[in-house]
DNA sequence: TTGTTTTTGATCGTTTTTGAAAGAATTGCA
DNA sequence: TGCAATTCTTTCAAAAACGATCAAAAACAA
């Protein structure tokens, strides 16, 4: 027999799943499998639904929670899904970095495992708003230059005015830009407008801004618009964006790179 | 029998293995395995993985752990003779700093002390060019603002023009400055005559400006000129200060005070 | 009804994890 | 120092888990 019968709706039995995962912290595929009466293969497409909506991490032979803070050390691991497609686009993106270049280095994740490539390159001038971003490179590698401003504790980024205050005096060959959310209509949108209004000021300054975003953020739209698609030259991102980028951004003069 | 069964998830494991070093500072890899009930060579591929992470140090025969040893050791660091106290000068700054006050914080082991001490006081406004201060208040407590500006990896502080550009648009109500070295006759000195700048502007920017120094900086003198004596307001050092110091620092307006 | 899409389970080759064994390194003791 | 005991690293094989693919069942649309 391949198949049975449809015994409860794929949501309700996520959501059935998140909880057990966040109750306990952590679960085994196996366990799951014998308490929903499915195939581990449904398991594991349910998991992987739940990964990309942030609500668990998938390790080997499981999934912890992402939702309870208190799970935070073992969150920084490196083999979940997530994290390797980040690292690839932050790969990729250390390929477009030329010697010598001044680059502007975003807040976020991606921008992050970008920060960490650097770490060698001592020819770079790199420039950030990211406080993380700036203790990665803090010991050795390239020159860094940090904006100042506000800090905005919640993505330890600096912004305000102050913040332009400096942009306003530098310049960069590249800026890696991460993002929120980004859609064909609204283009690039974050949650809070004073980051919003640094990031579009960063992008003036760039002779080539390239965008850093996962599938994740795909159709993803938030409260405060950071820019339309005319201003960003290149957008990596991973297999999983929709095909609709992919035919329509070169349009509008962005060149798309999918890893 | 080669292998058993996956009865615990490897990330739940670890983190078994890091509380039970942490809590007793030392575990045996033989009183893990029974503990765990696993082969030594998964705990020792556990101890390795923690390793990376930076939790745990191996040693031979076990692990010993690296967390909550944090607080100790940066206190440790900077000659521990000294670091009791650096610890005392701060506390006598705290209780300089009043009710919604805004103050700025220089680089510097003493003023680090004095960043930590801020971290539940969520009136303040907190102005550096300190990456290292930055950091201990880039989770909560008050509000952080950088002055942004070239990152002088050896002192962790951010200095040159576009330091300046930001700290012409501030103003505190007291500065808690450190120093390389300070005598009578050259007043305060440091060894970066672009951090002697910053320091010299920023002093110019507060009404109050308090000097944290141990005896162990009197009577250095470094390469670049920071300041005179008339720029201070308030000198906060130990017992071990040379009399001189006690008995001529308040003809040029200078409160000393020591702990 | 018929045809299409979605969901689920099974299979297969691959990767990861684990345990065991052998040789190298370290420690303790005389 | 030399020797024994313990511990560590390396290497290999088995078991478990994984991802990709395909086929059957169900849900859906016309």
């Amino acid at each position: 027999m391949i198949r049975e019968a449809c015994p409860t709706l794929a949501p309700q039995r996520r959501e059935h799943i998140r909880l057990l995962v966040r109750e306990s912290g952590i679960a085994r595929v196996e366990d799951l499998r014998r308490e929903l009466k499915v195939s581990v293969a449904t398991i594991r497409r349910d998991l992987e639904v739940l990964e990309d909506e942030g609500k668990v991490r998938r390790v080997h032979g499981g999934a912890v929670s992402m939702e309870n803070r208190l799970e935070e050390s073992v969150f920084d691991d490196k083999t979940s899904q997530f994290s390797k497609q980040k690292r690839s686009i932050a790969e990729k993106a250390y390929n477009l970095i030329g010697p010598d270049d001044s680059v502007f280095l975003d807040g976020g994740s991606t921008t992050l495992c970008l920060a960490r490539l650097l770490k060698d390159r001592n020819d770079l001038t790199v420039v950030t708003n990211s406080l993380r971003a700036a203790g990665e490179l803090s010991d050795s590698g390239p020159r860094v230059i940090l904006t100042g401003g506000e800090l905005r504790k919640i993505s330890q980024t600096m912004v305000g005015p102050l913040t332009s205050a400096v942009l306003n005096q530098v310049r960069v060959d590249k800026a890696f830009m991460g993002t929120m959310g980004f859609c064909l209509k609204n283009g690039l949108t974050t949650t809070d407008p004073n980051e919003a209004f640094v990031k579009s000021l960063i992008m003036e300054q760039a002779s080539q801004v390239v965008l850093l975003a996962d599938s994740s953020k795909a159709e993803k739209v938030s409260f405060a618009r950071v820019s339309d698609w005319q201003k960003i030259d290149v957008l990596l991102s991973d297999h999983k964006l929709p095909s609709t980028f992919i035919k329509t951004l070169p349009k509008h003069g962005v060149k798309v790179h999918v890893v």
